[in-house]
DNA sequence: AGCACGCCGACT
DNA sequence: GTCGGCGTGCTC
């Protein structure tokens, strides 16, 4: 009697266990089921079966079991296996929580509803072939009268077997036409399984190896390949590093190993994706969240019968099942969708280095803005090799950046979103038909109280943090230790009484592009112009093709686009990312604004940028201006050490999130009570949003150096809280996570 | 979690 | 009487 030890799929804590179940009859293993296996189980009085995952086998049970109603597909091999489990422990969540990470997205739920796509084929019979051969036609009784019925004989013999769609198209015939055919027994028909290409339809351009540049030769050199290894590529914009990318896995695949490229949020970076096209085809799967299920199931496919060598994909497609991977390269490694916000809130960068162990692999982490932590790391430890790219490729470097003091503006009487410079440079685009990209950071939802005249921002006096006011206390609080503080009517620096919180939009400065400047046409992109598919990669082709004037948008358009006729930036407000009430906020607005002006002059014209702010003193604005990534670095690392903020420490977020507010509290001071043995906690307070939909929300801040000892604590400390907690709060925790909640 | 069982109040 | 509200308990 064989039993398996299987994994429900269900995300409750008390289901996170391992149940038995007994191998039906016939089934041998490693042979037909194993680790990794999806079965479907009869389970407690559930109406319908559920999905479990094998994760073991042994010879008894204590238990008297059930059996294994179906056995199903592999999910996983045992190394993916052991990933999962160290990510559960690591990020504090159920097995099968990550366990779902390893089957085809879309499919955890619900195995029926995806299916193998079927197209149908058409071919020449063999016997009427063999009268072709014998030069019988005439004699024959297959002689032909439709010209119609002809064209697809003709196009048959030259195509031999060929989709319906295409020979209809081609021969300007339909299935009628074949369907005689059929009956008179001169072709057939049959079903072939069809893979839905997620590609847009149109032709790439093949490209071959570029010459690097002496410094490229130099860093492809020092990655050494075939052990593992951790390395920083920080370069400049601009610098090459995605021929870097392109030759290291041209190594790779010449090894005959695979390689795993994560760039943020794929479908916004269409350049990318085209120039790894371009230079090896389709042996490239594409994975993000803009798929549908089916193509995503069927590049999964594509990759599981190791027709894909090369995956480019959104930090999910780390989970993609590749065998014998050689590389995994994270580009733009600073930014911040690498880190997920839901369970599993794992960090990708994290769980990369996992994996590039397990396959004695390198991996690569490429920027030129890198996260502080990273560079920290990199420069100060054996952990990550840094390797340095200064020089941009371009002949005219790096562009010119010009700072407008706003307060002036505002002064000037001009109460216009463009000031006088910026109004002047867009003319001058205009009038040489070269075009502008407009960058209007709306991100996050603070509000932030600022004095018009003199740039002062409410800060907390115990951290460097700007205040966030809250609506229902009628209070300016600080989302780091709690202060609070009563709102201001009156500069505390000036004296004016010009006091404002902030917070214009992109269709507002649409509507004012077009007022401003009729004679330009605009496109915008956002949110709201991005939500149906490709509408990406369609916004900024129709930018390149069709020269628009101006490409306004917000943060996805400062991510790899490659326009060379772009020789304007202009940043409409630099402030808003300041004051987001994060202790990454300075950091978050250096790499933005770096990012954003290295949109300009990627062509042979030198390129301008412009940023607009009321703080021109902060030195993230300052440093952004030189992009001078060290000397930003080299300040704000003297922060983060003062403050104890990352790399010093990590910070630790509990959300304890229930109806009822008396609960919420009462359990996040158990948190509090249980925690502060083993660490520095703050006292527990509301969250910056401390109520979504019905649901209060208490927060307990907690700061520690985590390694994988603090990572057992923890996972004791929850086990602890669970037991106490009550059973109508829910509990939240995530470590150096996005958002302070 | 998801589902049934079971114990009380309101309604044709 | 019984329909149905949700509190309680179990899942190999």
């Amino acid at each position: 009697m064989m039993i398996a030890e299987i994994i429900v799929n269900s995300s409750a804590q008390e289901l996170n266990r391992i149940f038995d179940y007994k191998v039906p009859e016939g089934y041998e293993i490693g042979k037909n089921i194993d680790i990794g296996y999806r079965v479907l189980v009869s389970f407690a009085n559930y109406k319908s079966l559920e999905i479990g995952y094998i994760i073991g086998f042994k010879e008894t049970s204590e238990f008297k079991c059930k059996t294994i109603s179906k056995v199903c597909d592999r999910s996983f091999d045992e190394k993916k296996f052991e990933l999962a489990k160290w990510m559960a422990k690591r990020y504090f969540c159920n097995l099968s929580d990550t366990l779902k990470l390893l089957v085809p997205p879309g499919t955890s739920n619900n195995i029926d509803k995806i299916k193998i796509k079927y197209e149908r084929w058409a071919r020449l019979s063999k016997e009427y072939k063999d009268v072709v051969n014998n030069h019988n036609i005439e004699n024959s009784n297959y002689k032909i009268k439709s010209p119609k019925q002809q064209r697809i004989i003709d196009f048959l013999l030259e195509n031999d077997e060929i989709p319906t769609s295409i020979l209809f198209d081609v021969t300007d015939t339909n299935s009628t036409v074949l369907k005689a055919l059929i009956e008179r027994g001169i072709c057939e028909d049959f079903q072939l399984e069809a893979l839905r290409n997620p590609f847009l339809t149109k032709h790439i351009k093949k490209t071959s190896k570029l010459e690097l540049t002496q410094k490229q030769k130099s860093v492809l050199d020092e990655i050494k390949l075939n052990e593992f290894s951790e390395y920083l590529l920080y370069g400049v914009t601009g610098s090459g590093k995605t021929e870097i990318y392109l030759q290291l896995i041209e190594k790779v695949i010449e090894q005959g190993k695979t390689a795993i490229v994560l760039v943020p949020e794929i479908s916004l970076t269409p350049q990318i994706t085209d120039r790894f096209l371009g230079r090896f085809g389709r042996v490239i799967a594409i994975l993000h969240s803009k798929l549908s299920n089916g193509e995503r199931f069927d590049e999964w496919r594509r990759i599981q019968n190791g027709e894909a060598k090369i995956v480019i994909g959104a930090r999910s497609a780390l989970f993609a099942p590749m065998k014998n991977i050689g590389i995994i390269i994270i580009d733009e490694e600073h930014d911040s969708s690498y880190k997920s916000e839901t369970t599993p809130k794992y960090d990708a960068r994290d769980v990369a280095r996992e994996i590039a162990k397990s396959y004695n692999s390198v991996l690569l982490l490429g920027s030129a803005t890198p996260d502080v932590r990273t560079y920290y790391k990199a420069k100060n430890t054996d952990a990550i090799k840094l390797l340095e790219l200064d020089e941009r490729i371009s002949s005219f470097g790096l562009p010119d950046v010009q700072i407008v003091d706003l307060r002036n503006e505002l002064a000037n009487g001009n109460k216009t979103v463009f000031s006088n410079l910026l109004y002047n440079e867009i003319k001058k685009n205009l009038e040489n038909k070269e075009q502008i990209i407009l960058f209007l950071n709306r991100r996050g939802y603070s509000t932030f109280i600022m004095c018009r005249d003199c740039g002062y921002v409410v800060k907390c006096d115990n951290c460097d943090v700007s205040m966030t006011y809250h609506i229902t206390k009628n209070k300016l609080m600080c989302h780091y230790c709690g202060a609070e503080k009563k709102p201001v009517s009156i500069c505390p620096q000036c004296g004016s009484q010009n006091i404002r919180y902030f917070g214009t939009g992109t269709q507002k400065i649409e509507a004012q592009i077009n007022k401003v400047f009729p004679e330009a046409s605009v496109i915008r992109m956002d949110v709201d112009t991005t939500s149906t598919k490709n509408a990406h990669e369609i916004i900024l082709n129709k930018f390149r093709d069709e020269k628009i004037d101006i490409l306004l948008g917000t943060q996805m358009i400062t991510k790899g686009h490659d326009f060379s006729n772009v020789t304007l930036v202009g940043v409409l407000a630099a402030d808003s990312s300041i004051n987001i009430g994060d202790y990454r906020a300075q950091e978050r607005t250096f790499q933005l604004l770096t990012q954003v002006a290295g949109r300009s002059g990627r062509g042979d014209k030198k390129g301008r940028a412009i940023i607009q702010t009321y703080m021109p003193d902060e030195f993230s604005i300052i440093t952004a201006q030189k992009q001078d990534y060290l000397k930003f670095y080299n300040q704000e690392i003297k922060i983060r050490e003062k403050l104890n903020y990352p790399p010093f420490c990590d910070i630790m977020i509990a959300v304890v999130i229930g109806k009822k507010e008396a609960e919420v509290i009462d359990d996040a001071n158990k948190i509090f009570d249980i925690f502060k043995n083993h660490f520095e906690v703050f006292a527990p307070m509301p969250a910056p949003i401390s109520k979504i939909n019905d649901n209060y929300r208490w927060r307990v801040l907690m700061k520690a150096k985590i390694d994988e000892s603090k990572i057992d604590v923890i996972n004791y400390c929850l086990a602890d809280f669970d037991s106490q907690k009550s059973k109508d709060t829910k509990l939240s925790f995530d470590i150096n996570p996005n958002n302070m909640s």
